[in-house]
DNA sequence: TTAGGGTTAG
């Protein structure tokens, strides 16, 4: 099998299932809840910057346990910890417990997560919160409410984290309706104050099933509520729109976030509306937008770069794409796997990829 | 001195 490929410069614990019902059993309806492009300016830097703080990262060293970045350590540490008598302080065992559920090994981490509970560490809010997350990864939040039932029987009071994490659970596994019904509930009971980032979670889902509308109205009902929405839920239904082909609306929002509220957007934003005019072929615009992130001071990452490129490659315009391409090198920015495929597609929509290409293995 | 949210391809 040969390979021929002519790519130019760049080618370079808990068993059994918890009834979710239980939980559920109000049922309410979720309708209680019930500009164009063009105008930014110098006059957006000075009002996103005037309105921009830097906070002091006068952080605490990490600890032995928050450093690991690798599995067998953390396993090899952590039974250690489980032999030794009295038990290492539970901060230890959660900070060690965050660093395996952030290398994304989420079966390791509800492992650990039922040892501790086996031999008797006394796991709290925090442990709970991140078993919870794990086993939202891992699609088994029936499985969560389970824990949330252990929760219980320990006495301890779950908190808007845990709640949270257990609606992302839900929306994650598309069960949109049981997330709004489970939302409403613990509002409507005062089981649980929600916070912004619960909000946020259930606006994210509302999102996902095209219910833009619903997630606006949902988020005028924020401020009623004395909660105050952020970046992320600007940003959040920004993208949505912009997905949905809805950029003038988009940018509406976008102008209402800065100008009437006073949040500053964050690459994410930008990202999102660059990928909105790339995908609607506005492409006048959405080089104005990658220099006015510049201007307001916002670095490009390399989602911003990957977006831009991949629409030049869509269009044809591979020399263009080649061009971001080192300008990323030239910042800093190592390209990806996005960035590659994207450009490998470019090339062979252009027909300079011939021939078959051979298993690298 | 321990926990949560939003962006890119296929």
């Amino acid at each position: 099998m040969g390979m021929k490929m002519i790519l130019s410069k760049s080618a370079l614990l808990f068993k059994g299932n918890f009834n979710t019902s239980y939980f559920l059993k109000t049922h309410l309806s979720f309708s209680q809840f019930g500009v164009g492009f063009g105008a930014h300016n110098s006059f957006l830097a000075s009002f996103i910057h005037s309105n921009s703080y830097t906070s002091d990262h006068d952080e605490h060293p990490k600890s032995k346990y928050q450093k690991v970045t690798n599995l067998d350590h953390a396993l090899y540490l952590f039974d250690e910890m489980s032999q030794r008598r009295p038990f290492l302080s539970i901060i230890d065992f959660t900070q060690l417990l965050q660093s395996v559920t952030k290398m994304k090994h989420f079966s390791h981490s509800l492992d650990m997560f039922k040892q501790m509970c086996a031999i008797g560490v006394p796991v709290n809010k925090f442990t709970m919160s991140i078993a919870i997350k794990c086993c939202c990864q891992l699609h088994r939040t029936n499985d969560t409410f389970a824990i949330l039932a252990y929760c219980f029987r320990r006495c301890i009071v779950p908190n808007v984290f845990i709640f949270s994490a257990l609606l992302d659970g839900l929306i994650l596994e598309d069960r949109i309706l049981e997330a709004e019904i489970f939302f409403k509930k613990l509002i409507k009971d005062n089981i649980c104050g929600p916070n912004v980032v619960m909000y946020n979670t259930m606006i994210k889902g509302l999102c996902k099933f095209g219910h833009n509308d619903i997630a606006i109205q949902l988020l005028r009902h924020i401020d009623e509520r004395g909660c105050k929405p952020d970046v992320v839920t600007y940003s959040t239904i920004i993208d949505s729109l912009c997905k949905d082909k809805l950029i003038d609306e988009a940018f509406k929002l976008f102008k209402e976030m800065v100008f009437k509220k006073g949040i500053s957007p964050n690459v994410i934003t930008y990202n999102s509306l660059i990928d909105g005019l790339c995908k609607l072929g506005r492409w006048e615009e959405a080089p104005k937008m990658l220099q006015e992130m510049l201007d307001v001071g916002i670095s490009p990452n390399v989602h911003t770069y990957n977006i831009l490129i991949d629409a030049f490659c869509k269009e044809d315009k591979i020399e263009e794409a080649e061009n971001l391409v080192d300008i990323m090198l030239e910042r800093g920015i190592v390209p990806n796997i996005v960035t590659y495929n994207s450009l490998i597609d470019g090339y062979y929509l252009r027909g300079e990829i011939v021939g078959e290409i051979a298993s690298p293995i």
